[in-house]
RNA sequence: GUGACCGUAGCUCAAUUGGUUAGAGCACCGGACUGUGGCUCCGGGGGUUGUGGGUUCAAUUCCCAUCGGUCACCCCA
């Protein structure tokens, strides 16, 4: 390995750009269906968008440097500031709810594992203007759609969602107090990940009572709608009747398969006000695929308009693993429609006028660039994936005709060259769809 | 940022207690094949054994550092 690509960032080579444009055509055909429209911003923003709501700490996370107009710049490390900045400016000209989608490469400048780079494509969808659940449903309806289309189903990916009113609520209930509710979801969002008696020394230190901790020990316990419904929630019932509208609806939508109520899904980031989600493999052995919820109050504390709303992103990465996994990831693209290969008798030139005419008629060609013999010429085309190929020059043929050999089964027929290119293109030549 | 493990052709792996010019399969290029692909046979290119030091008569092998990878923390996407 001498000079690779920077720790954390990959190089795609065909075969693996080919799996990423696999999943992207997934997730804009879903985005697609679902009525969601395309936008982007700038990969490099002013490094204040980031810090101003998010802390310092996160510049250690960050790429970021200083340009020659003394700017400090970063390079985006999530998609969401951008999209509030650019919803803000136009807040009142658009229609509302805002249906919008971005596949945004991400930076992070982080130690490299598995399923976390230091660079990231990631699908971001976000519904601005609607606070009904109706459109959280349809948030998580169009991931799970993803899976779907994607070939993952129910076994293999799950939905946990949880509601961070309800969860507020069931604490309040239990005696925790107010100002432990930070520290309390640290110790939630691990509570599978670590002994139970760590988290209950933790929780013992934030200054719960013995039934408080009992309480919050019981939280991954509340893995169906019927216990969540049965919870004492102080001041969380609107939340709890939401939650179970919007159960209904993932349902009426078509993910109730996928959906797994789960209290204990907490999520890192702090803006989150309401139902929240994410995706993750079955088995559970990835990190997760996806991860969003409701995040009422952002677009308004960050200086634009109040205007509730709701998102989720979704990396390459992890979502790429599990696919390889699977063995979901799609047959290379097909080959070449056409190679020109030219016996004695033609030589590259004849092949490049044919070659000509029938890239202007919409297919793929490729001749030999290096003179080669015909059988080296016509192992080029099988290996390059052609469909079939036209020989010229050859003997016993007319000037005027060639003969066309079908690359799989090797059947051959002779054809008048100028008849045979004039009825070729894409219409006449159509490929079987691949497979995976 | 902390800790652990691992680095030999593009890929998967070899190399007797440290012992000659580090090998094989696949892949790639070419020849047999001057008129018809996938097979076969033959040949070729490609490694400063991640890098830099150290120990030794001798290092792919042992030691240190560094870089990279993986994993667990941390944190999150």
């Amino acid at each position: 390995m001498v000079s690779g690509a920077l720790p954390g960032f990959r190089d795609f080579y065909p075969a693996e750009l080919a799996e990423r444009t696999h999943i992207f055509a997934t997730w804009r055909e879903v985005a697609h269906r679902f009525g969601f429209v395309e936008y982007d911003g700038p990969p490099l923003e002013p490094l204040e968008l980031y810090t101003k709501k998010s802390g310092d700490e996160i510049v250690g996370q960050l790429y970021n440097f200083v340009d020659k107009g003394d700017r400090a710049i970063a390079l985006r490390p999530e998609m969401t500031p951008t999209l509030a900045r650019m919803v803000a400016a136009r807040a009142n000209a658009l229609r509302k709810p805002v249906r919008w989608f971005s596949i945004p490469q991400l930076f992070r400048y982080e130690r490299a594992q598995r399923g976390r780079l230091r660079e990231h494509f990631q699908l971001n969808m976000d519904i601005v203007g609607e606070s009904d659940v109706t459109a959280d449903a349809e948030l998580l309806a169009a991931a799970i759609e993803i899976m779907r289309l994607l070939g993952l189903g129910p076994d293999d990916v799950r939905a946990r969602v949880s509601d961070r009113r309800i969860l507020h609520g069931y604490l309040l209930a239990a005696g925790v107090p107010d100002a432990a509710f930070g520290g309390v979801l640290a110790v939630v969002d691990k509570i599978d990940r670590q002994p139970r008696d760590v988290s209950e020394e933790k929780l013992a230190a934030l200054g719960l009572g013995a039934s408080a901790v009992r309480a919050v020990m019981d939280v991954p316990e509340q893995t169906s709608l019927a216990s969540i419904q049965a919870l004492n929630v102080q001041g969380g019932e609107a939340a709890v009747a939401e939650f179970s509208r919007f159960a209904e609806y993932v349902e009426a939508l078509g993910g109730g398969e996928y959906l797994q109520p789960d209290l204990s899904i907490v999520r890192g980031l702090a803006y989150y006000t309401g139902i929240v989600f994410e995706l993750f493999d079955a088995k559970g052995e990835l990190r997760a695929i996806c991860g969003g919820g409701r995040y009422d109050n952002l677009l308004k504390q960050s200086g634009g308009p109040d205007l509730p709303a709701l998102g989720f992103g979704m990396g390459d990465v992890v979502l790429g693993e599990l696919l390889r996994a699977r063995t979901l990831m799609p047959a290379p693209a097909a080959g070449l429609d056409v190679w020109v290969a030219f016996g004695e008798s033609a030589g590259v030139s004849d092949a490049m006028r044919v070659s000509s005419r029938l890239r202007a008629r919409g297919l793929s060609v490729e001749y030999a660039l290096g003179g080669q013999q015909l059988s080296r010429q016509l192992k080029a085309a099988a290996a390059a994936g052609a469909r079939e190929a036209v020989i010229l020059g050859a003997p016993d043929v007319a000037p005027d005709e060639a003969t066309v050999r079908r690359l799989d089964d090797g059947h051959e027929r002779r054809v008048r060259l100028d008849e045979w290119i004039d009825e070729a293109g894409p219409a006449a030549s159509a490929r079987s769809p691949t497979h995976s």
